[in-house]
DNA sequence: ATGGCGGATCTTATCCGA
């Protein structure tokens, strides 16, 4: 029985907890990631999760905005957070996790957007996500991701052309400068990690799993981007057998995110 | 014209996302 493994942008995971259950019972995947909780730890929907059947967890929340929380039918182990630039905020969740060929890292991360303005000379938060980058960067390189590391999440960066639906509309766009996407190939060319995604659905095609809440008609305007992302160490990329990203949920139910899920699956 | 929306909270205004 092969495991899978899904990582979703749900902005507040509260306001969309009905539609979490219902993808959780439609589509059963092991572990669950999420980014934007938008929830303090203790206002977590832990107990409708658990009586779901993820009763292991590993939630780090704040109030208001961010957060991330990975929920599991597996076991996990080793739950550990980390912050980024001197800033307590909540961004990474990782645990260990055996998807059924031994014991892997799985790291949650939440990258920051960027703001509006691609210059990190008058935009602190365009500032904060390169340096961000930086930093992930490094810890790369140490000897934490030599082997048997999965890495998910929101990274807000469509780093190819067919990741975004007008490559030269959107080069001056934040998410698809060329500062960004050289700083996140640079980042999968250094372990080197292998995008499982684009390992199973070819550049050739148009691929996006966020689509703006202010598009009138997003399926058919479908002015969409690819910011989330699975990526693996490249021991473990062979054993990924398949993946997807759920674009039906971007109109699922009256109120639904403005990203879709990923999911992987491995054996 | 993707940014004419939609979250949370310091709520009828402001900050955040991208």
């Amino acid at each position: 029985m092969p495991a899978t493994l899904a990582t979703w942008n749900i902005n507040s995971v509260r306001l969309r907890i009905d539609l979490v259950l219902d993808f959780l019972a439609e589509y059963r995947p092991d572990v669950l990631c999420l980014q934007e909780i938008k929830c303090q730890n203790d206002q977590f929907p832990q107990k409708e999760l658990a009586e779901a059947g993820y009763a292991h967890q590993a939630v780090h929340g704040q109030k208001g905005y961010h957060g991330v929380a990975i929920v599991s039918r597996l076991p996990i182990a080793e739950t550990t957070s980390r912050s980024f630039c001197d800033i307590p905020d909540s961004r990474h969740v990782s645990v260990r996790v055996d998807f059924g060929r031994g014991p892997v890292t799985l790291h949650n991360f939440y990258i920051p957007a960027g703001g509006d303005e691609p210059d990190p000379e008058i935009n602190p938060k365009f500032r904060h996500k390169l340096a961000f980058l930086a930093e992930l960067k490094d810890w790369f390189d140490t000897e934490d991701f030599v082997s048997r590391q999965v890495i998910v999440g929101d990274f807000n960066i469509a780093p190819h052309e067919n990741d975004v639906w007008s490559h030269r509309q959107l080069l001056k766009v934040v998410s698809h400068t060329p500062v960004e996407t050289d700083a996140l190939d640079d980042l999968l060319a250094r372990r080197p990690w292998t995008d499982l995604v684009r390992q199973h659905i070819p550049l050739t095609q148009k691929l996006f799993s966020w689509w703006s809440y202010r598009s009138k008609d997003w399926d058919a305007a479908d002015k969409g981007r690819r910011l989330d992302h699975v990526w693996s160490t490249g021991d473990v990329a062979p054993y990924c057998s398949g993946a997807e990203i759920l674009r039906a949920f971007r109109g699922r139910g009256d109120k639904p995110s403005d990203h879709v899920p990923v999911m992987v699956r491995f054996g």
